[in-house]
DNA sequence: AACCCCTCCCAAATCGATTTGGGAGGAAAA
DNA sequence: TTTTCCTCCCAAATCGATTTGGGAGGGGTT
């Protein structure tokens, strides 16, 4: 019966509660968020019949009234060929699972926002009171687009060249590629080539800079070539083919890209060059594709677990208003050496 | 200035559109929302003004008034030690990387719910239209939860002894069953082992009765074992040398929970015996740990990303309003032989 | 008595949209 | 001319909470 809009029994609403205890709806609110002033004994009552009456608030009403959402998102620039791979499984996703029950611990519900290019539009359909955007590129347009409307954002991983100064949580990415020579020198390698991405990503732009120190200081040649994100592990072979014809001498390889490290890896090998004897290769994340390449990957444990936490701490932090930008420092990345650099790895 | 509330400037509303456009409120919202009898001309104009100003509209109002929230939640009854392992990247968040996507393509948001315990309390915060479980057990209280609620609910993988019938993506776990079975007694098993969790789940009922069905057609012994799920590889590792103990002639385990699977070859071998050689081991989810299992184990390609978007569309049609319980079927499981079974795998 | 305070409570405004239920005006039909 | 029907538009109600701005009543001070 009714209209078509008939969806069950109506939902019980303030006003209900108001009319069963006998006081006003003003009062109830009060009573049972224990705000304003009420009598004690009002207060137990209201809350008494409240949860007789079985009562809960209608969520969007109080989003509404209070303007806030109790909700985060998570979102990646990163295109999935490169963050998550065949199975998607990557860098993002193991994030999000910890960033998830982070920040349900608080309260506060995740939305995990995929790398879609349709997206863009589809980001303004979204109702969050914060993000956190994982390695943002310079001028990253969803940055730009969330903070137009309002919504605070942090990022994991500096955003480079960024006047307007993100919140983030430090990757150290400049440790990790100080860390990741330092190692292939100490297994004997000279000529050392960098296979980065094409975007400015702090990740990239910081290993670049600690690569060229590196090779400064130890007098090494400095063999830099660039691959597009997008174009997955085949982009990475394509790259290393390249570096081969150009620099055949060479005797490692830093790809801290994974998709690209593994490209690399079979590029290499379809070359027949062995690795790691011949050439040395490390990448950056430990996933699934580090782990699983043939011999698996030198790689580094960036303690992702932990940086969640950290950048969903800071997001909250930042959305119950303090201004200033802040910069968390994340656990030391450590050195996991594997058969890749390492022939008793 | 003014007071501690001050959040920058005020938001445009359909009211600042409805004054610069020289009409009503009500023609604004008709004329942006294609909605209602107005005036061609009059429509474009107030399209033209509202972009003109920069309006979007206020999302949190929308819902209000619509009772709509266009986004869903994800969930899993399993623990995270069995769902995810130690990085947690697992079934569940394969899950949800594909059906995140699927989701935002059709303009939903998707919120990922970690298995916590601790969740029980905050489920009740959650404002969604809907929601996916996964696996659920019989009686599940999430389900239950969701339900009262009035979100509708759908779940991957039946719900075992269900009354309410949830509609759900059938994900064969008896087909599964009966590929693992046939496939250790073509690689020469005469005793067989089964190892489930302890919950009644869909997965561990199916897979049960098809290892029934399995060992009185070949006139096998029936070794069955359980486990709690929340013990993990360990738990698995218990499980088997309880097996061990009670029949020591037996030369073959299958163990659809990955995370037994694991700690069921790591005790085979302490106890000496050579996988796959003396005892075959294959799992169901071929996840990170079962392709990282030394040797790797033989499992099952459930096509996640498939059913994901499958679970998102029937969910969506259950959330427009067909009220028929609907069930759909998944992509045929396929086998996926490695060393764990197979001398030469 | 007159005044001030304090406690407890409430009516109405507010959040910003959508939806309801007409009203005004003009053209066509009787 | 009156009636009927459209088309185009609007004021007000609605969604269900929170917040504002007092009001009523009682006790204590001058």
């Amino acid at each position: 019966m009714n209209s078509a809009k008939y969806r069950g029994p109506r939902r019980l609403t303030i006003a209900d509660v108001a009319e069963a205890a006998g006081v006003s709806r003003t009062t109830v609110s009060h009573a049972l968020n224990d705000r304003g002033q009420v009598d004690p004994q009002t207060r137990a009552r209201v809350k008494e019949v409240a949860h007789q009456l079985g009562y809960s608030p209608n969520l969007k009403a109080q989003r509404l009234r209070t303007g806030r959402t109790h909700s985060i998102a998570l979102l990646s620039s990163m295109p999935f060929a490169v963050a998550g791979g065949p199975s998607r499984l990557g860098f993002m996703m193991e994030v999000a699972a910890s960033a998830a029950e982070a920040a349900l611990k608080q309260g506060m519900a995740l939305v995990l926002v995929p790398p879609l290019a349709e997206a863009k539009g589809l980001l303004d359909e979204l109702d969050v009171d914060g993000a956190i955007i994982i390695e943002p590129v310079a001028q990253d347009p969803q940055v730009t687009q969330l903070q137009r409307r309002g919504i605070k954002v942090v990022s994991i991983g500096r955003q480079p060249e960024a006047e307007s100064a993100v919140p983030y949580v430090d990757m150290q990415a400049d440790i990790t590629g100080h860390m990741l020579l330092e190692h292939l020198a100490a297994q004997g390698a000279r000529q050392i080539a960098l296979l980065i991405g094409q975007q400015r990503r702090h990740s990239y732009v910081d290993v670049e800079q600690a690569y060229r120190d590196f090779t400064r200081r130890h007098g090494m040649p400095c063999l830099i070539t660039k691959a597009e994100e997008t174009g997955g592990e085949e982009a990475g072979a394509e790259a290393c083919r390249r570096l081969l014809a150009e620099y055949p001498e060479l005797d490692a390889i830093c790809a801290p890209v994974d998709a690209f490290a593994v490209g690399v890896v079979q590029a290499l090998q379809q070359a027949g060059r062995r690795v790691p004897e011949d050439v040395r290769v490390v990448t950056r994340y430990d996933g699934l594709r580090a782990q699983k390449c043939q011999p698996p990957l030198t790689a580094v444990n960036l303690h992702l677990a932990e940086v969640a936490g950290q950048a969903i701490n800071l997001l909250l932090d930042h959305i119950k208003g303090n201004e200033a930008p802040a910069i968390i420092q994340c656990p030391p990345p450590e050195l996991i050496v594997r058969g890749s650099s390492a022939p008793d790895g």
